[in-house]
RNA sequence: GCGCCGGUAGUCUAGUGGAAGGAUGCCAGCCUUCCAAGCUGGUGACGCGGGUUCGAAUCCCGCCCGGCGCACCA
């Protein structure tokens, strides 16, 4: 088995196989948006449905819901989002008028090398450029917002702008109070959900990697803070072994260390417990979806890359073997922040009270980007066998189909009976499909490429004592079972075995 | 957003001024076979728009999309 894969064998096969492609392809595509096919989206979903499984139904102190994708400007003003630019402007301080930075050196003939803050700060002072409009004053240069507007209502002007959402925590955070009323919920306790969002990135890059509009899961999980580093459910994480990057190792250039996540907080690597304790629910997640621990690694934000509501941040980095790592989960202490910030612009009480006290619970957020859990769970499956079919060995609980069912041969009794087979497991809740192609072996290489984990097959014995085979689809092995037990059958696999 | 390179069927690819070809996939049929490999037929492409030219997939310009580098990155 070879596992040298490019991003060109991933671009391929998602689009030979329905998995994702360009949107808006037919009209030359849209940069930075792609649109999942029937088998990607089958993926995608049974991700994030496990997602849902592993943190809001399985646990009981956390809360799921769905808060709208636009919300008030207001929100985005309280949270920061909106003073928080990307793209380098300048305003005119006397009569308003905004120029992206780049665009005024041109015009006024400023040549400059890099592009960078700093050297357009320099350069706007050094040749005192005023406003090409009414020669005013200029202001700093600052930068331009990513979040992604747009109008609503009749009117379109400055009064009905609002922002479709590029993060879903601020849909949690005012709602803060009203969940915690209506469930009853005591600290600790988490809210949850998934969604799209939307941000303007300037240079859309990687194939999915960088979007302007995609899928992220993320939990607010609200703490006491004097509570902090009394993490009941500790000890279901500290021994989990990973390799760690401190800020203070990036910073002398020292290698990542493998450590197991108590000894890592015991040495005080994390701001807090709880912190600790979701970054290793999180990795156990990932792992359990098939990211091997050892293309796994955390790393810690620096100073200079902490958003402005963080406290400390690690990074779940996946290494891709055409990128290098990259980040594709976000663990973010952002302590009281949001919720102070909350509470003091809407004047509303989003505090509790504990011994007659008042005080604003932190707040531990992990942050999961789908589409990029997505292509690392497609480019680890990803594999080429010897005879140079190309398999994707998808852990069954995110392949696209729990079984394909194939005739032997193009008769119609044999596919009466694999349409009947078909039905059966359909109501009993199995995702499985026919393929009547008549050849076995074009059947059984189409589902390798979907990363479908089971063939059954109806041959000539099935005619004779009810029974069919089932064939492993990353060993190629099959074993003969009684029709009747296919359902435990395959359920019992998917548990099982990968 | 800047710079460099690129864009021919679903996928891979030939064609560099003079009839758009192949492979594979896909569809229909034959064959009735346990891992895409037999036979017959069929569908299917020059990213978009302008220009040069008798004639443009090919040369020029603009745009769109992609890769890489820079910048940026909540």
């Amino acid at each position: 088995m070879e596992k040298n894969v490019s991003l060109d064998d991933i671009v391929n096969i998602a689009k030979r196989r329905g998995l994702i492609f360009p949107s808006s392809e037919i009209y030359g595509g849209l940069a930075g948006f792609y649109d999942y096919g029937p088998i990607g989206f089958e993926i995608k979903r049974r991700i994030i449905d496990d997602w849902w499984w592993n943190f809001v139904i399985s646990r009981d102190d956390v809360y799921g819901i769905s808060p709208a994708i636009i919300l008030s400007p207001a929100v985005w003003k309280a949270s920061g989002h909106v003073d928080e630019f990307i793209d380098i402007l300048v305003e005119c301080t006397k009569c308003k008028s905004r120029f992206k930075a780049e665009t005024l050196l041109e015009d006024l003939g400023i040549k400059i090398s890099d592009f960078s803050m700093e050297s357009i700060k320099n350069s706007l002072r050094d040749n005192n450029a005023r406003c090409p409009k009414c020669g005013g004053e200029l202001s700093e240069p600052r930068r331009f917002n990513l979040m992604v507007e747009a109008h609503v209502g009749a009117v379109k002007d400055e009064s009905s702008v609002i922002y479709l959402r590029p993060e879903i925590a601020q849909g949690m955070f005012i709602n803060f109070k009203l969940i915690s009323a209506i469930t009853g919920a005591k600290l600790p306790f988490g809210i949850a959900s998934y969604g799209k969002v939307f941000r303007n990135e300037i240079a859309p890059r990687g194939f999915i990697f960088r979007l302007r509009e995609f899928e992220i899961a993320e939990i607010e999980y609200f703490i006491d803070p004097d509570e902090q580093n009394s993490c009941e459910d500790f000890h279901e994480v500290d021994n989990i072994e990973i390799k760690i990057w401190t800020k203070e190792e990036q910073k002398r250039n020292l290698k990542p260390k493998e450590r197991k996540l108590g000894d890592a907080y015991n040495e005080g690597v994390f701001s807090s417990m709880w912190h600790a304790y979701w970054v290793g629910e999180s990795v156990k997640w990932l792992e359990s979806i098939g990211l091997s621990p050892e293309n796994l690694r955390l790393r810690e934000h620096l100073e200079t890359e902490l958003a402005h509501y963080a406290k400390q941040t690690f990074d779940i980095e996946y290494y891709f073997p055409y990128f290098g790592w990259k980040e594709i989960v976000g663990i973010a202490n952002r302590t009281d922040y949001d919720l102070r910030r909350h509470s003091k612009t809407s004047g509303e009480k989003l505090y509790l009270v504990k011994d007659g006290k008042q005080f604003f619970p932190y707040c531990i957020e992990p942050s999961f980007g789908i589409d990029r859990i997505f292509l690392a769970v497609i480019t680890e499956a990803y594999t080429v066998r010897e005879d140079g079919k190309v398999i994707l060995r998808l852990h069954p609980k995110v392949a696209p189909y729990d079984a394909v069912i194939v005739p032997l041969l193009k008769r119609p009794e044999f596919i009466a009976k694999a349409e009947e087979i078909n039905r059966m497991l359909k109501r009993e809740r199995l995702a499985t499909y026919v393929d009547v192609s008549g050849r076995v072996g074009k059947a059984y290489v189409k589902a390798d490429e979907f990363g479908v984990p089971y063939a059954i097959t109806i041959d000539h014995e099935t005619f004779e004592n009810d029974t069919v085979t089932i064939r492993f689809r990353d060993t190629r092995e099959q074993i003969r079972v009684p029709i009747t037990e296919l359902p435990i059958r395959i359920r019992e696999l998917s548990k099982t075995t990968v």
